[in-house]
DNA sequence: AGCACA
């Protein structure tokens, strides 16, 4: 019989990185990075983004938290998100990640791995990943003290940002606005496509911070717009509004 | 499907 004492669960072990897969290996690399990074970043401090394009390794990612309750709510909230249009499916990490064991001081270089071509006298870089590509200075010391609220859910559905009541009448393009300087199109796109009737992301490079969205008709963008109304960017909740005819 | 640190 089954030994139903066990969990056999692998999200059970607590760790401060989570392990994603599922993801649509179509996206570059540094843009699902930046993505991941802009999408995950409202549970906590980001210590670093991995991926990589080998064939073992693609469509996957590891995120890399300060600490382990941002991990968690990370993947009660986001798994299963849709996100470049496949569902990401999150479970915490099975070990720890090489800038949390160089932080803990655990941290014991590899030797023997299948990478056959190690050079023993040349040095890597330290721990100035390019975790931060976001943006967000990793060294920040007061900024992981504003470690957003765990009630902040994907979909918003109440949550109404500040703002008076947009005077625009319905429109199929969306106008995005509060958007960190940094975001990509791509980031935008893996959040809008979801949703039914979504054709393009359209950025104006001039003007950092917005974003036009254009779905194939008004109740399509109705749709999107409430769904991802607040919806944070890094720290920033978007704000949506038809754009102006 | 696939748990790395290039």
């Amino acid at each position: 019989m089954e030994m139903q004492e066990a969990n056999q669960r692998p999200e059970v072990t607590p760790n401060q990185t989570i392990y994603i897969n599922n993801l649509n290996e179509k996206v570059k690399l540094d843009e699902l990075k930046k993505s991941l990074n802009a999408v995950f970043s409202q549970f906590g401090k980001i210590v670093e983004v991995q991926a990589f394009k080998t064939l073992k390794h693609k469509g996957q990612a590891w995120v890399v938290f300060e600490n382990a309750d941002s991990a968690s709510s990370a993947i009660s909230k986001m798994n299963e998100f849709p996100f470049y249009d496949k569902p990401m499916r999150i479970q915490f990490a099975k070990t720890k990640s090489d800038v949390v064991a160089k932080a803990d001081g655990t941290f014991v270089p590899r030797e023997k791995r299948k990478r056959h071509e190690e050079k023993g006298g040349k040095k890597k870089k330290e721990q100035h990943h390019d975790a931060t590509q976001m943006g967000m200075p990793s060294g920040y010391p007061g900024l992981y003290g504003a470690a957003p609220p765990l009630s902040q859910v994907p979909y918003p559905g109440g949550a109404k940002p500040m703002l008076p009541e947009a005077p625009a009448p319905p429109n199929s393009i969306l106008f995005v606005q509060n958007l960190p300087h940094e975001t990509a199109p791509m980031i935008l796109q893996a959040l809008f496509s979801q949703y039914p009737g979504f054709k393009e992301v359209r950025m104006v490079e001039a003007k950092p911070g917005i974003a036009f969205v254009e779905f194939a008709d008004e109740m399509q963008s109705t749709v999107a717009m409430h769904a991802l109304q607040g919806f944070r960017i890094q720290q920033n909740p978007m704000l949506i509004t038809y754009a102006k005819k």
